[in-house]
This record gives C-alpha cells, structure tokens and sequence, in this order.
DNA sequence: ATCTACTGGAACACTCGCGTTCCATAGTGG
DNA sequence: CCACTATGGAACGCGAGTGTTCCAGTAGAT
C-alpha cells in the first residue's frame, strides 16, 4: 500500500515540475523523470488527461495546504502578508504548472482546501485594507493577481540566481506593499 | 509583391495570437485563423519552426517598435514611463506570444529593433531612479521584470474585463510606481 | 484578353506520441 | 519458502499533425 502510494506522488512530483517547464512534456519524458516506466506510469494514470487532472488536483491542494500553514487568519494582516508570501515563494516550482497555463487549466475537484485558501487571502487583503496597508480604491482581485504576480516574479528572479537566497522575500514583501499602498 | 506581403503579415498576426493562447496550436487552426490554406502557409514557412521563429521575430520587432514610438528617452522619467506603459498595454496580446513561453522563446536575429527598446526601457529606469522615482537598492533588472509582470497582470485583467476600459493603464501606473517607489 | 503568379483543395507517406497487451522479473508479506 | 503484487521492457495498432506533391481555379499585371 506505502509502495502505491509512494510511486503515486513521485509520478505526480514529476509530472508537475516537468508540464510546469514544459506543457507539452511526453509521457515517457515523465515516467523517466519519475525514475518509473512508461507502463506503470499507465497503470496509475490510464491516459493523459488523468494524469493531467490528478496533477492539478495535488497542486492545488499542496498549494492550499502551504497557505494555510502560513496562517493567514493569524496576527496582524502585514505580519500574516509576510508569512504568505514566504510560503508562496518556497512552493514557487509547484505554482508554476498551475500557474503558468496560458490556457489556464481544467476545472478538477481538488476539495474544499482550493476553495478555502482562496477565500482566506481574500480575507486576508480585506483585513490589510482596514488596517490601512492597502489601498480601497483597489478591488480584491487586482490586489489579490498583484500579490501572485510579483511572488512569482519573486521566484522566478530567485530561481535563476539573479537575487540572493535570503533576499526575494523581502523584496517581493517590499514590492507588493509599496504597489497596493494607499496613494495618500 | 504586395500580396506576398499582405498574406505573410496576416500568417504571422494569426500565428502570433493561436499561439499566445496556445502554444500547440496546430498549424491548419492557424491557417483557417489567417484566413489561408493550410497548403499557402506552408509555402511561406516551410515548416513549423520556420513560423514559429518568424512569428517571434516579427512581434519581438512589433513590441520594440511599440516601446521606441512611446519616446522612453524624452521628457520627464515618470511621464515616459506612463507612456510606456500605455503602450505596452496596448501591445498585451502581442507580448503575450513572447512573453507567455514558460520555456522561453527560441533565440532568432530580429535585428537591432528589440536590443535598442531593451536598452531604452533600462535607461529609462536609470533615470527614473536618478529623479527620485525608483529605489536605488533594486536593480534594475528587478525593476523591469517588475514592470513587465504588473503590465501584464493589468493587460489580462482588461481583457477579462475586470477592470474599465480606461482605467488599466492608471492602475498599472499606480501600482508600478508604489512598488518600485523608495521606502522613505 | 492573355499571361502569370498566387492560391487552396485533395491525397499521400511519414513521424511521433499515445494507449494497450503480454511476459519476465524483482520485491513484499504471509 | 511461497504466493502475490508491483514493475518495466518489448511490441503493436492507432490517430493526429506534419510536410509534400499535384492540379485546378482565380485574381492581378501587361
């Protein structure tokens, strides 16, 4: 049963940082790179879409868990901004695939765990626009692309080197709360 | 001779937008989306590399156009860079293609066109910071993909329609400028 | 009006990734 | 030690997309 589930997630580990480079990645590309066959790959996921479907599904749901680890009902709203975006930044390769479809990506049933991360940033933007970090001329969803459009701008720069190891939170916390600041 | 023209233009403008919105895009959509026989197509790209490479090189040489058209060395940095802005959000679906490449966009020879808007945009967040409007401690390379990623955040919100017709570039500007502003 | 260049439809062979089946092997649990 | 399960390699048919050729129709130039 461990052994299942082992090569389960090694396969869908794989398939998501490999169709995160690359959509368009071959079946046999993957099973390698999951250090599995081509056959047993088949066997865990009959057919592409499967695959395709239950990677999403345990990206969405590795994503939500990363955010609600960071607490974002917790403390004060610049303090749990923080703690998001390091969690963002560190998941950043598993973001990646979910995020980086043009096409964006077929609706699968991830559980509630999407849902609820979605709603707790939300929240959590609203309770920094009361505490006067961000803006309330800005609606919640541009702030809401803002934050993961310069996260992700974050660990792109920090995966090919161009800022040191310590610095991209930082600066991604920097950068997002200067951008959604009120004017005044 | 004008006709040879006239049909290339719209191939690569059909190529430009099937393949932003869909990288695998085959090539008979393209050909029915350029209002072309799939066997026309051929015959100016003698095969899918040819186009794709094509279609890189002429929306590399559109946007740089675009950049140079909004004069980024006149005036004062911050009104340039509104223009800029404005423009590029303008150009969005254009940009899409190139810029949307997770694996990035094959390396073709567009002429000296994109260097020099790069160049340009880059001198220009020089002298933005000189004037007081971006903080020194960023580089500029942060400073632009930052500029990127917010322009396009705002060009794919405009286009869903979140936001207001004239209101994108106004928000873009806002929110580009209070990420980049210096902390004092 | 005629000639020329451009076009696009049809048909073809070819490649490549996909999905399947079969079988031999290795590792696991009783 | 003996089933039993998971694995992966080999081989196959299939379909889609690609690139090519041939030919008839058409629009533009002279």
């Amino acid at each position: 049963m461990t052994v299942r589930n082992r090569t389960r997630a090694a396969i869908l580990a794989a398939a998501a940082s490999a169709l995160g480079r690359n959509r368009a990645a071959t079946l046999a590309e993957i099973a390698e790179a999951a250090g599995v066959g081509r056959t047993t790959l088949h066997r865990y996921f009959p057919d592409r879409e499967d695959l395709v479907r239950a990677t999403v599904a345990d990206s969405l749901r590795a994503i939500a868990e990363n955010v609600l680890a960071a607490r974002p009902h917790e403390g004060p709203a610049r303090e749990a901004l923080r703690r998001l975006i390091a969690a963002m930044v560190e998941t950043y390769e598993r973001s990646l695939f979910v995020w980086g479809e043009p096409a964006g990506v077929p609706e699968v049933d991830a559980g509630p765990g999407p849902a609820e991360a979605d709603a707790a940033v939300r929240a959590l933007i609203e309770r920094a626009r009361d505490e006067g970090a961000v803006d309330p001329a800005m609606s919640v969803d541009w702030v809401q692309q803002i934050l993961w459009a310069v996260t992700y701008t974050g660990g792109e720069a920090g995966a090919k080197g161009q800022i040191a190891r310590g610095g991209v939170v930082d600066l991604v916390v920097r950068t997002f709360e200067g951008g959604v600041r009120p004017a005044a």
